[in-house]
DNA sequence: CGCGTTGTGTTCATACTGTTCGCGGCACGC
DNA sequence: GCGTGCCGCGAACAGTATGAACACAACGCG
């Protein structure tokens, strides 16, 4: 691929740990349409890259993959005195961190994406390929209108393509993992879980299942009453 | 409305013409869930009003809404000067420039919705509502993970009402806005839909999952009948 | 050690979903 | 007036998410 090489979207991967950094750069390669152009592992570096950049002393990039905790500072704060200086690249935050402060900061100093570690190959390529499009509308259209504007934004939309087995919705995955994080003793039975959602239990196991599968939550046997014992789902 | 002025967010209207920023200071007021806290007519006086509020010295705002283009400066240059100072007050830009390259800058600057000027109420409105259901989102949350961010940059970053996708007709619908909107059980699944408005159910679906997509109508699952569950569509 | 009891794990019928493709109507060009 | 292209709509067709029914597995108890 010559020619998409040829437009590809340059990237500065930020990341202070040496494998996720390398994980990242690998990630943005395998994506179609991205180049990794640079990596960076703390702040300073960063900057001084993107300022070599500025004064054409450096290539370019148009992308950055921001870590939000670096060992010299945090990628909010990094963010802000790019911004100061009047740097507009866009940015796409990573970060470990489930603070809703967080997300309001990164999303008021104009952070494109919000990635919350860990994630796998397919969240992260939703959020690239989305930023691919929004990039290429504001990058071709010369005159615009609110349509073109609107639709522009519209493309950093993510719609959670992450693809379900066959069989599963993610209208009920989503209520399933609800209810199970809800859980008021921290552990759920298929059975139970089938009564507080009005699924059956086959139903309820059949999500349950799937999400101690995928790591999202533990299997454990709940002994004590006669009979078999329950199979109880705990999330972590 | 004593108590919603209450929780109201607090909105500081920028823009030099007196009558222009009259105007907007009264859209504001007809929206439900916002406030009108004060009007600058320059960016000086913008600065001025954000910083006492900083200093403890006035009421503070929520929310701004930014003409680009002001007598001492720009709305793009006045947001880089507060994002310096760590400023994270959200902005709306209001622009009568149709330039890609402010879009850009506007969107790497932080602002959360963008309007082009002229406008009628129905549009600003519509930008006003989508940041209101994003404010809420993070004001809530305490945690999030990766699906409660992307719902909360979807709510920013809605597409416009106005502009149909191929094969949808305007008047087919605003017959189905207006059906899903007096649904008796305020759910409607495309079936019931397809009968009501004398169409099929294909159709129905259609435009259904159109209003799904602009973010008019939840989708929701009805289980309890053996069989696949019915999708109901149901107004927010 | 058999037996009741309780929940598990699976199979299969079922009804709704999601998609494809052709029809019919409308506007435009000749 | 008459093709001709386009576009919104619906009949038909697979596909699929769910629950009823059923056979079995693990534990306590006599």
């Amino acid at each position: 691929m010559a020619e998409s090489n040829a437009a590809a979207l340059r990237v500065l991967v930020v990341e202070d740990d040496p494998v996720t950094a390398e994980a990242h750069a690998a990630y943005v390669e395998r994506v179609d349409g991205f180049h990794t152009a640079g990596v960076a592992h703390t702040g300073h570096e960063a900057i001084r890259m993107l300022r070599d950049t500025r004064e054409g002393r450096a290539e370019s990039f148009d992308l950055i993959l921001l870590d939000v905790n670096l060992p010299d500072t945090t990628g909010i704060e990094l963010c802000r005195s790019l911004r100061a200086v009047g740097i507009e690249i866009d940015v796409i935050a990573v970060t470990a961190v489930r603070d809703a402060a967080v997300v309001r900061s990164a999303v008021s100093l104009g952070i494109v994406q919000y990635l919350i570690k860990p994630f796998g190959f397919a969240a992260f390529a939703e959020k690239l390929t989305a930023y691919r499009d929004y990039h290429a509308r504001v990058a071709t259209a010369v005159v615009t209108d609110q349509q073109e504007v609107d639709a522009s934004f519209a493309a950093l939309r993510t719609t959670s393509t992450a693809d379900l087995p066959k069989g599963l919705t993610r209208e009920t995955l989503d209520r399933v993992r609800a209810a199970v994080r809800a859980a008021p003793a921290g552990a759920t039975s298929a059975t139970e879980l089938a009564a507080a959602l009005d699924l059956s239990r086959v139903t309820a196991r059949r999500y349950l299942e799937h999400l101690a599968d995928t790591g999202v939550v533990e299997r454990a046997s709940r002994y004590g009453a006669p009979g078999r014992p329950e199979v109880e789902y705990r999330p972590r």
